[in-house]
RNA sequence: GGUCCCAUCGUCUAGUGGCCUAGGACACUGGCCUCUCACGCCGGAGACAGGGGUUCGAGUCCCCUUGGGACUACCA
């Protein structure tokens, strides 16, 4: 068996999207299954469309991700040379020829083609013109007038094409630079690919690729075209579908492992198993579990699984990807310590680093605003006398944690003949302002004794003066 | 239009001819737990697109129909 080499080869006209990160993430899986390697190449021969920072916002979001790359990244545009070579075999073995039309006479003749009900396929005018380099001409390849293609498909299966069907490609533009259909074939070749993992937006122009190959005297790759992933209204995800970038999911306050585990489940399985750690998705991907029909992005279930990965994470581990949440508040003035603790009372009850960060103010607040509502229903005269007893054993409290105040709480609770169910939601209310938080005793251990204080007693300033 | 692909609950999926009275997960929903809200636990509703075959037997194999998607550039 030789060795398996995969590759991610985006272009860098955008941030990298779901859909790309999947592919990615497919292509890594496979590779590091079987010890392989994995390839990062940088598909920038458009370009008029390639930009410097779309490089980066892609190479970001697959470090955030965490797959790494055992080469490159590679970029087309450095291998020129290489793709000239290439190409000169082909023109030499007369697979290839020069064509002198114009895009504006190709676009006219497309369009009297469609409305003469013929196929607006390249009529090959120039096909045996015997042309040669010239200013604007571009190179076009060769197909076959007959016979069948085969693309034997790990994950669709055999797929037959029809080369009558084909039209020549024009494989490098007259500009010098070659198009995808050829890049793509050389880069695979000469990077000695064994697994071609992409959409299957792709499969189309494998048969294209695959004479390509077959001109080259080349033997295969395996091919593997993965189903696309699509929006809520069934068509091909993009922008208007929502977020799609990798990074907004990040800025949004997802974990990557979420992520990870969200995109991979969305076309492949491993029976009923729904939560992977990364190890284990090394140990059991395989193409062959790898379903054929396209699968709807559901939010929904990526934010229940990164309130999972919220509650599995240690809180030590989520104070630095949660810090610049809370910087970006205003809340940064507590130690890493105090965070882990806080976070602890939030960990089951948010989906988000966002939902966390914006319930984290409760710790933060000098003063507490009372929500007028709340505050009306629950700091009633009657709590005067238990917000006073309250105060005064908190205020002789030696060692102020959790198991004492409790007690402390029981206490008064049994000397007054109350239930905690009575002054519960006073005491949150005094303690939050609002009716919903984190258990009374956990959080009061995180303000500390001073805060506690502070807020009971303003508490009890707002029942005496209604 | 042409070429190609796809088709199990709303969504992601298990299922590879009998184990299916179709399983799991998200979402929805009833209950329990409970200091609120969550978490958690227990339960409910919810699908084999339709029609023909093949077979003793079809969600599983074949064909047709329907529906959906992708591609159809000097984009990738």
């Amino acid at each position: 068996m030789e060795p398996v080499i995969t590759r991610f080869p985006p272009s860098p006209t955008g941030s990298l999207h779901i859909g790309g990160a999947r592919t990615a993430l497919f292509n890594w899986l496979f590779a590091r299954h079987h010890g392989g390697r994995f390839i990062l190449r940088i598909e920038d021969t458009d370009v008029a469309r390639s930009t410097e920072a779309s490089i980066k916002a892609i190479l970001d979001a697959m470090e955030w991700l965490e797959l790494d790359w055992d080469e490159g990244p590679y970029y087309q545009t450095a291998r020129l040379d290489i793709y000239r070579e290439y190409l000169r075999k082909l023109l030499d073995s007369g697979h290839a020829y020069f064509c002198d039309c114009t895009p504006e006479e190709l676009e006219k003749r497309r369009k009297e083609a469609m409305a003469a009900g013929r196929k607006p396929k390249y009529d090959g005018r120039c096909r045996d013109r015997g042309l040669g380099r010239g200013p604007h001409r571009v190179v076009r390849f060769r197909v076959p007038d007959s016979g069948t293609t085969v693309l034997n498909d790990l994950i669709k299966g055999p797929i037959f094409f029809e080369n009558a069907e084909l039209d020549d490609l024009v494989i490098e533009r007259s500009d010098g630079i070659p198009t995808y259909n050829f890049a793509v074939v050389v880069d695979d070749v000469t990077m000695n690919i064994s697994h071609v993992i992409r959409g299957d937006d792709h499969v189309n122009n494998t048969p294209r690729q695959i004479l390509i190959y077959q001109a080259l005297g080349i033997r295969l790759p395996f091919f593997a075209h993965v189903p696309m992933i699509l929006g809520e209204d069934r068509t091909r995800l993009s922008k208007r579908h929502g977020a799609t970038s990798v990074m907004a999911y990040k800025e949004m306050g997802y974990l990557p492992e979420a992520l990870i585990n969200y995109l991979v489940r969305l076309g492949w399985s491993h029976g009923d198993q729904e939560i992977f750690s990364r190890s284990e998705l090394v140990e059991y991907f395989r193409l062959e579990d790898v379903g054929k029909s396209p699968g709807v992005f559901n939010p929904e279930k990526l934010l229940w699984l990164n309130a999972h990965y919220i509650k599995e994470r240690s809180a030590e581990s989520l104070v630095p990807v949660l810090r610049p949440f809370l910087d970006q508040r205003g809340c940064s003035a507590k130690s890493d310590g105090y965070l882990a603790e806080a976070i602890r009372t939030f960990q089951p009850r948010v989906h988000t680093l966002v939902e966390m960060a914006d319930a984290m103010r409760v710790y933060f607040v000098e003063k507490v605003e009372l929500d007028p509502a709340a505050a009306g229903k629950f700091l009633t005269e009657a709590m005067e006398e238990p917000f006073e007893r309250l105060i005064s054993a908190i205020e002789q409290m030696e060692d102020f944690r959790q198991e004492s105040l409790e007690s402390v709480f029981q206490q008064i609770l049994n000397d007054m003949g109350l239930k905690f169910g009575k002054i519960a939601q006073p005491v949150r209310v005094a303690l939050t302002g609002g009716t919903v938080s984190p258990g009374l005793f956990e959080m009061m251990g995180v303000m500390g004794k001073e805060a506690v204080l502070d807020r009971l007693k303003r508490g009890l300033e707002y029942i005496r003066s209604r």
